[in-house]
DNA sequence: ATAATATAAATCGTTGACGATTTTTGTATT
DNA sequence: AATACAAAAATCGTCAACGATTTATATTAT
């Protein structure tokens, strides 16, 4: 098969002109301003794929070249291996020694582990959450609730999985640990990458209202209700993925959303 | 304060030697092993700085200099700096922007927070490793909790810390989810760095004790006891933490068990 | 026409070097 | 003697280049 790459046509001309603009004689460039912009400029690059795959314009099986990236991003191969190295310890690119980087295409026994995995975390952190929330949380997630409300009817899938990632996230805020946050965080962009593969045949109306139930036992005071309904509403996100494939025919580039 | 390094002086004549062998124009070096060798050394790095930090050589807030550890194991900055991104990812070390890598150094609001999601990951571990545990399993928990009893009188901390971690990690295994598995391997990590900050007075027997409890109510399939055992003993573990601090001497070649 | 081989292109791993920042050392002043 | 300042050393971030490996392409033989 043939990947729609073509990059180092259109980019060579656009990218490789701004690049000369870093220590030129001419200018009087504040060295400072440079230099720290190096960490935000890699925080801009982490950022512009992970945002890409939640999106689905980055999926799974997508070539990550270097050189591509280095000309897209206009800096050294050094910062994008930094990146590419904590991407894949999210595991959200695998890099293959020798043979370039990709992005993840988790199989399905992995599937299995991820959602296990997120049971186990999930009703623990919804444990955590219903004893520690304020009035405050509680609004917050009313609130999220409200739009997820909106949004049910939406045909945009990506749309729905980024409003459902914010509830379960917020639930995770509200337990108040940072580790467990992140953990959760890493299974929930490892499912992004696993609705993208295996186009789930999802009802958003009934996990929207499983998200409700939820929020109704925390608020209740119900600790082991909001765990059970958890566990419940994990089965069903499992229960319905189904096993197609979908193959990309855009240049990395509009994948990035650059240019 | 000072540090008590002295590496700079007697490693520069020791690890700049066996530098020069790599390419050498008379030796016919087969590239081949060299370059399959490099994913190895990096590992050997790796596994040469945790297994320091497991055992305590290595101390939080010990610095990590890049030309040190470039010396002391013969490899470029490149592949050193690999490293410490990884152990950064892990939380093991702290990289401080152009100051520097240090062994991370635990807050007692983070020793609150890692502990707490112990608990919360340990409690859905314990009970699938309890619905899913052979016989097979059962005999090598036994095992270790029998090499636990002889290691009990043992003053040597780090050799009971180790034996209580493989414990637990070998309830992770038969749980027999590789994420959680990382998760906590992660986890008890960071318990050795607490452990070497604040030097528990734990009693090892009665850890011991609960050790086997769990076993014992895996092996009667109470589920719901297993995961209240394993609650109390993390509780336990983290109520016997002081706030003493203890700086080290050794040079860094020591610490790393090198030379 | 297809398969196998050889050549060419692209990509990756590693290294050494340069500039910028931080830390240390030495000096002068109060 | 202690503090403040300045020079020097050490350390880190970034980059460009070289060799090695992989992938794609072109050629040739069956």
């Amino acid at each position: 098969m043939k990947q729609g790459f073509a990059m180092s046509d259109d980019n060579a001309s656009a990218a490789s002109a701004p690049r000369r603009a870093r220590k030129a004689e001419a200018a009087p460039d504040l060295g400072v301003a440079a230099a720290a912009s190096g960490v935000d400029v890699e925080q801009h690059i982490y950022e512009t794929v992970f945002d890409s795959v939640l999106n689905q314009r980055l999926t799974p099986g997508t070539k990550l070249p270097e050189p591509a990236l280095c000309e897209l991003f206009g800096v050294s191969r050094a910062v994008i291996r930094k990146v590419l190295q904590r991407l894949e310890h999210e595991r959200i690119v695998e890099l293959r020694p020798n043979k370039g980087a990709v992005i993840a295409a988790p199989t399905p026994e992995e599937t299995r582990q991820i959602f296990e995995a997120r049971r186990a975390l999930e009703v623990s952190i919804v444990e955590i959450a219903a004893r520690r929330h304020t009035p405050q949380d509680l609004a917050d997630l009313r609130r999220l609730l409200a739009h997820e409300h909106e949004i049910t009817h939406n045909p945009y899938q990506p749309a729905w999985a980024a409003c459902a990632r914010e509830f379960h996230l917020r639930i995770a805020a509200v337990a108040g640990n940072p580790i467990l946050t992140a953990y959760l965080t890493e299974l929930m962009t490892r499912c992004s990458l696993i609705v993208a593969l295996y186009q789930p045949s999802g009802n958003a109306a009934c996990e929207h209202a499983e998200h409700g139930r939820i929020v109704d036992y925390m608020e209740k005071g119900d600790v082991a209700s909001a765990r059970a309904e958890m566990g419940r509403h994990l089965r069903a996100l499992e229960d319905n993925i189904s096993l197609d494939r979908g193959a990309s025919t855009q240049t990395l580039a509009q994948m990035l959303n650059l240019g």
